[in-house]
RNA sequence: GCCGACGUAGCACAGCGGUAGUGCAACCGAUUCGUAAUCGGUAGGUCGCGAGUUCGAUUCUCGCCGUCGGCACCA
């Protein structure tokens, strides 16, 4: 005699076991409509399971987060049942829901293109409009196996083989078609609703190994109506115009020519851009008492052979020879990395414990020589430099050092308009150098210091570097993907192979634990990322051109030259714009190129002295005699970091 | 690197087996016009690179390079 709890608290006993599609009906014709599905004791469910016992239950409706991602998996069904009946000889494998939509992965000699998406939409609406319902099959290893041999389904055949023992496992169909599946999913096909759009198609290996073969993955995302939909499709095309490589464009900041794939040319705008974060972070390092260095470009391969790098890393790194013929053996690399040219600089001279924590910083141009397939604009570059840092301390400063960079990297992600950030903690893989007990001691060090820097973290297991276990700050790009930034990655291993010590307190020689350090990560893919989160309208210290002072009559002329050479002097970015054209066209054309402060010079400024400033894209204008506008700019252009410092006599 | 799509003027795009067009930008001229595009004129392209098919290729085929979307990779 099951009782059934429901969330309000109420308790409904049954005679026997139940299916949720009783217990709704006996609730309420409106229940019994909108219930897709249920959680009994936490566990998501087909509305059709049978409940034999006391339990708790929550019918999921449409609204219920749990029911779009059934939408999504269902529609991925819905895809694989359309493609197979239109192209036979397709055979499925896995298609799971994602973040807002799903794919399904197939196998067919002739990828897919987008040409086939309206026959395919077609089919599925086709599909969803037969209402077929989901109906869920327990069946033996050797059952399951047998339907998918029958069929020619290696892939999933596969699958069930690799299974574990004690996996139940189940069958799901839609009217004629079936799957292999887990579920759960709603009751049946025309619970998916029309609100679903085929994306895009790609590649993708079979269980994502390389050596296996390349499936073709159809793309799609569904919603829970027509208007979710629009709004998500809407926000897409939002989200391509703040683009770093359109904005980058637009406003002149950078591009990027075969010539030099993967390496950045920065232009003058660009550059000022850099220059300003670079300047700031420069600061900050400074004030967080770091230590700036800088080391060489080109390296002999003896030192990546002592580090490891050429062994581990050689065919990611660009190597150089000479013609020269006493030269000719020796070869070197571009460093695709710092931390080995810092520890020569630590190895210089005998350290002592009291010279630890050493923070040791570059702004370090590294080369890599990345897969050209994951090459992106400026985030995913061969050439690029990192705000590098390592910190040479003692074991037992590596929680006290890892609040610190937390507490640092936070403050310069909000001063550059990152608030919201995902930190990931990544612990040891399964091939690691070192004991133990010292990932044991590494590991704690780094989960208690975001505890107490109050930083909250996911665990991304066995993710960590074979040397040591790592921290992750990751941005999300304005298309929606994730961008490891900052890091942090505790390493015991490289002062081994370049024999770093210092001189313990007891008098005997330790090896220093080595911090490696980021906040940006790289200066080209903070920037890209930087560029699309302000969608190229940065904040008045960022910003490369942060005043035009435009004229309206040319008699205005001299004054605009004068209120710009104002400007310049209090430390502005500033450029005229005196061109014989209508004040309208001058507004257009600089809110396009996304500058924040219009200065308008008229006759009438021109002769009392004054700037009309506008705010762009904004249309507010204040009029201000020209040292106040100086004033009132200089004191809003200026860096955070700066901004608290008083500000010295005019 | 793998799968697919794409590569035409500075930018956005059109076109096509008979040696290229539109808009904006650029340049020249007129206009001096008070806050979301003034008017007129001119110039600009080995149609990514190489090879093949063809009387003839920007157009068709192949190779390479690059870009884009994924996959894989990301010390």
């Amino acid at each position: 005699m099951p009782v059934i709890t429901l969330p309000d608290g109420s308790t409904r006993p049954f005679d026997g076991a139940v299916t949720g599609t009783t217990v709704a009906a006996s609730i309420g014709p409106g229940l019994a409509k909108a219930a897709l599905a249920m959680e009994v004791d936490g566990r998501l469910m087909d509305l059709s399971a049978e409940i034999g016992t006391d339990a708790k239950l929550r019918f999921i409706t449409r609204r219920d987060p749990e029911a779009l991602e059934m939408i999504r998996h269902d529609c991925a069904h819905v895809l694989a049942e359309a493609v197979q009946e239109l192209f036979p000889g397709t055979q499925v494998t896995i298609g799971p829901s994602i973040e807002n939509g799903f794919y399904y992965d197939f196998h067919r000699n002739e990828p897919f293109t987008p040409e086939d998406f309206p026959a395919i939409e077609a089919k599925m609406r086709e599909i969803i409009a037969r209402g077929a319902a989901f109906q869920r099959r327990v069946v033996s290893r050797a059952e399951a196996v047998d339907v998918f041999v029958k069929k020619g389904e290696r892939f999933k055949v596969e699958l069930i083989r690799d299974l574990p023992a004690d996996q139940v496992i189940t069958l799901y169909s839609q009217g004629e078609w079936t799957d292999l599946c887990r579920g759960p999913h709603m009751r049946t096909t025309a619970d998916i609703g029309p609100a679903f759009k085929l994306q895009k198609v790609a590649g993708a290996y079979w269980r994502g190994k390389p050596e296996n073969p390349v499936l073709s993955r159809i793309y799609g995302t569904a919603w829970r109506d027509q208007k979710e939909l629009d709004a998500y499709l809407t926000m897409l095309e939002e989200a391509e115009k703040r683009d770093h490589r359109k904005i980058g464009r637009e406003m002149h900041l950078f591009h990027l020519q075969e010539e030099a794939t993967g390496s950045v040319f920065w232009h003058p705008k660009g550059w000022k851009l850099y220059r300003t974060v670079e300047d700031y972070m420069r600061r900050r390092l400074d004030a967080a008492d770091y230590e700036e260095v800088k080391t060489p470009q080109l390296v002999d391969r003896r030192l990546w052979e002592a580090s490891g790098h050429w062994e581990k890393f050689r065919h990611a790194m660009f190597l150089a020879k000479v013609e020269d013929k006493d030269e000719a053996d020796r070869t070197y690399a571009l460093k695709p990395m710092n931390c080995p040219c810092h520890v020569q600089i630590f190895n210089q001279g005998i350290r002592s414990y009291r010279d630890l924590p050493m923070r040791m910083a570059e702004f370090g141009a590294c080369h890599r020589f990345e897969p050209s397939g994951a090459l992106h604009g400026i985030m995913r570059v061969r050439a690029f430099t990192q705000d590098d840092a390592h910190i040479f301390c003692e074991e037992h400063q590596i929680a006290a050092e890892t609040v610190r960079f937390v507490d640092l990297l936070s403050a310069i992600y909000r001063d550059l308009g990152f608030t919201d950030f995902r930190v990931k903690f990544s612990d040891r893989p399964e091939v690691r150098a070192g004991e133990d007990a010292v990932w044991d001691r590494a590991e704690g060090a780094l989960k208690e210091a975001c505890v107490t820097a109050g930083v909250e973290y996911e665990l991304n297991p066995g993710e960590g570097a074979f040397y040591g276990p790592k921290l992750e700050f990751v941005l999300r790009d304005a298309i929606g993907r994730d961008w490891q930034c900052g890091t942090l990655q505790v390493d015991f291993v490289l002062p081994e192979r370049l024999d770093a010590t210092y001189v313990a307190e007891d008098g005997t020689r330790k090896r220093p634990v080595m911090l490696h350090r980021a906040i940006l990560g790289s200066f080209e893919r903070f920037l890209g990322i930087l560029i699309e989160q302000h969608a190229g309208r940065f904040p008045l210290w960022l910003a490369p051109v942060q005043v035009v002072v435009a004229t309206i009559v040319d008699d205005a002329t001299p004054f605009a030259q004068q209120a710009a050479a104002a400007l310049r002097a209090a430390g502005l970015r500033v450029e005229t714009d005196l061109r014989n054209e209508k004040i309208n066209r001058k507004v257009v054309d600089h809110i396009e190129q996304r500058v924040p402060v219009l200065a308008v010079v008229g006759r009438r400024e021109a002769e009392e002295g004054k700037l009309v400033l506008r705010r762009l894209p904004g249309r507010e204008q204040e009029v201000l005699p020209l040292a106040e506008a100086v004033a009132l700019l200089r004191r809003e252009g200026m860096a955070p970091d700066l901004s608290s410092a008083p500000v010295a006599a005019e």
